[in-house]
DNA sequence: TTGAAAGCGGTACCAT
DNA sequence: ATGGTACCGCTTTCAA
């Protein structure tokens, strides 16, 4: 295909337009480029400037360079929100989407930040690198308090990890997973269920929910609590309700309602009857739940609004002192249905 | 709480440590401390100095600072990821995290970035900020042409977009969704059903998967095609169910098994029979489909491996010019089960 | 109202 | 073997 206007035809410019592109042409100085583009308050620029300025980014398709201008600025926007590799369920991820949307509406670049396969000293210099102002750590990388520093001293004004054990110097975000686990177990208790299974899924990366859900239902007075590892798999759940009888339990608190569904149907195949012969409850109050017969009890966790924490964290950044150290998030309650 | 070492306490050092911190503290100069972090093969550095160096950046806890680095080197290695609104499924997830992982073990820094609420054109630019060497778009914002060139302009030296429809100057993805519904579509017919619903969902960013996915059972041959609205709550369904009868058909592809699962409920709910009365299949073979009863016919959907797909940006990376416009991705079988 | 110039942190060429 | 220094793109005083 010839092309007649420019035979060598560079696929493409070899280097991006600059602010001194567009002010070469437009016939003015890098600095009322700036000036213009950043609508500056304390500059008068006259009207005639700004078009030939403006009309000559736009020519240029000028877009300006994030590093340089934070470079020059001294600190970023970013908030860090490292990522696990956990498949996320449908509460968790709505929740980071708002609050992602909550973040900008604050004018902060949200960078997720995928660690997978990273140990927690690497994670944290490939994070401190990008100079974060904030660090939302949610996920499954436990920081310690070396850390912390490591980020603190790389500029981050927040560092904000998922309670309830406080790091020192973090703000801790006290999503109280034991609170899960305890209103799951209370409610089995409730109806006459003391013989409790908790499903640990093998699965990793949920250990950070996992671990003080069991932990809560196992303080919780009157349930007698019996750890059960299961995969999300068919398989996994054929071979727990296969040896279900031995295990001498009446209730199960199955860590959420995908691996309660799971559980649910395996033992239902393995003839057992649900509730009569053991009581089910999940968590996170998934439209699952509802869909499946017997209709599945669960525990509804009230996450805040991702607009809330969003202005936590900007509090946090810009008045790193004057902020609370922890933030109370989570509330959980039962929601009976026809499994218990 | 009384700080007997230091009364001021000011609680954070006021500016990272800079190489330069480095060179004054270990005594020599900033192109030896570059030379030393970065193991310099041109220029041989005596093990002493190296020690040197190296103790006094463990010493101040130095990090080097990206922007700085890329704003030098002229490029960067970020794989920008922009990511939807949409509650991912969990075969899309996961495909992401194998993508990311098989993307940072070739050096790069994958970013992914939330662009809700964005316009495809605010989107761009903010994307182009970053510099990004490659941008991979599968999510819901589709990328004009000229959206194509800016982030060319901006540097980036590959664009990835969602086939199959394609943009100049892109890389196209050709992950046909077209293809998921034709086969369920087909499948449908096999089975002797003529009178096809196809549920659309009313979920905003679904649109991109569901038109083609609409389109592709459309062009099957014996199907006889009818949109249906329908929004992920129990509602919608029920109302959907409702008006069943007036609908005259015998055959629904419910966009996903997720919605499928929901949709049967419904029909049961209203009294009609799956699969005598209406024969319904779903697509992304999803654990839950098995689970529930009758089990689900579903088209299963083969993504290719994360890392294949990155071993491919990698190289149109690398020669932007050597490589395949377009790439196929992806295969469609019907797995039949119970509902149909 | 606009321009010249310094400097953010890091790298790499050229000297020494 | 190591140091001096120019430069990447942008913002922001300070002068004119």
């Amino acid at each position: 295909m010839p092309d007649s206007t420019n035979p060598q035809n560079p696929p493409t410019p070899p280097t991006p337009p600059t602010s001194a592109d567009v002010a070469r042409l437009a016939g003015v100085s890098r600095a009322t480029v700036s000036y213009v583009l950043n609508n500056a308050e304390a500059v008068r620029i006259s009207e005639p400037t700004r078009r030939k300025v403006r009309a000559a980014a736009e020519e240029l398709g000028y877009v300006p360079h994030a590093a340089a201008r934070s470079l020059r600025a001294g600190h970023t926007r970013i908030v860090l929100l490292p990522t696990s590799h956990v498949p996320a369920g449908p509460l968790y991820s709505a929740f980071l989407n708002e609050l992602q949307w909550a973040l900008r509406r604050l004018d902060y670049t949200v960078v997720q930040y995928g660690s997978l396969g990273l140990t927690g000293d690497e994670a944290v210099r490939a994070w401190a690198e990008l100079r974060p102002v904030a660090v939302i750590s949610l996920g499954e990388i436990a920081l310690s308090a070396h850390n912390v520093d490591t980020l603190k001293r790389a500029g981050a004004r927040a560092v904000i990890t998922l309670g309830p054990d406080r790091v020192p110097g973090a703000h801790a975000l006290v999503m109280d997973q034991a609170e899960v686990g305890a209103r799951a177990a209370a409610h089995l208790v409730e109806r006459g269920r003391h013989r409790i299974g908790v499903v640990v899924p093998e699965e990793e990366g949920l250990t950070l929910f996992s671990a003080p859900r069991l932990a809560g239902a196992r303080a919780t007075p009157g349930a007698e609590v019996t750890p059960l590892d299961l995969a999300y798999t068919e398989e996994s759940a054929a071979a727990l309700a296969a040896r279900w009888d031995g295990l001498g339990l009446d209730g199960v608190f199955a860590y959420n309602d995908e691996y309660a569904v799971l559980l649910v149907r395996a033992l239902l195949d393995a003839g057992l009857r649900v509730p009569e012969d053991v009581a089910v409850v999940g968590a996170d109050d998934l439209l699952i739940g509802r869909l499946v017969r017997p209709r599945l009890s669960s525990v509804r966790i009230e996450m805040p609004s991702g607009e809330r924490l969003a202005g936590w964290v900007d509090r946090a950044v810009r008045v790193p002192s004057a902020i609370a150290e922890r933030y109370d998030l989570l509330g959980a309650t039962a929601v009976p249905r026809d499994s218990t």
